[in-house]
DNA sequence: AAAATATGATACGTATACTTACCATATTGA
DNA sequence: TCAATATGGTAAGTATACGTATCATATTTT
């Protein structure tokens, strides 16, 4: 047999661990907070309260993701009355999306929390070294 | 209003754009794969080729996933005809996978296209940095 | 050996994620 | 202005991913 690669070296692989245990921190550190959200919403309602009244194509350009997935995150959101959703006049394809005052509340009680709990996911590295990974992984990712 | 941190700045937020990039990296270059598959299930048929016989809770645990997502994975790849599943008459309640012939030559043909897809990933990194970039995820994945 | 406990697999529910297709509405260009 | 094209949102389909519950079978404890 010819030997491949290992695994569990490959970028990819590493990757996806690192993904894992980052949503494995948030989703625990979560359960204690007074609204339970997921990273996604979290992201969401984040934006949002730094350019409210942007539509969901917007939203999904600037965390990165797409529309269709938007567009369910989205909808759990308004179900949860954190987000309220209004046809946008000047566009009538567009829904024009706002935090409702539930919506503000709960981002600055979250936000805290998923600021500390940041470090946790990289608790395995010293300081310096979560420095030289995060410009690493910015860099990477192009930013 | 209270300045929050920047959520692009974040380790969670750029972890998962980077897992985003892998995996859309990783389908891009699987479009052009005699065989497609996934980047699980591409774990897993690495994984039960060096170790034929495994049961789905002990594949599940090397390649950390847990038992109901490798369930599924296992289910597709089963009814793609590359994995035979089979009752282990020591412990009847486990199911022993393996290989099919058809699962090992899809195996050799596609592990080429994943062992270079992976520079791809970190292609904005230099070598050196790549090289960086990996032993800090090793790190802080505990490996 | 019977009871308690542990473990492998599956079922179900929730939430991403992305692709393709489609509808509605805007914008552009001939 | 009318056709072509682009864009916002949704629907449907596929594939992860994980928690919890349940069933079947093993193992351990009493």
């Amino acid at each position: 047999m010819t030997s491949r690669d290992d695994l569990g070296q490959m970028p990819g692989h590493l990757i996806r661990k690192l993904n894992q245990r980052s949503t494995a921190v948030f989703t625990e550190r979560m359960k204690s907070a007074p609204v339970e959200l997921t990273s996604v919403q979290y992201a969401a309602l984040d934006v949002l309260a730094r350019e409210p009244g942007i539509d969901q194509a917007r939203l999904a350009s600037l965390i990165a993701y797409d529309r269709a997935t938007i567009g369910e995150v989205v909808k759990r959101l308004e179900k949860k009355g954190l987000v309220a959703r209004q046809v946008n006049e000047e566009d009538r394809r567009a829904r024009t999306l706002r935090l409702t005052g539930e919506g503000e509340v709960a981002l600055a009680r979250v936000a805290p929390i998923v600021a500390a709990l940041q470090a946790e996911i990289l608790a395995n590295l010293t300081q310096a070294e979560q420095a030289q990974f995060l410009a690493l992984a910015r860099k990477a990712v192009g930013a």
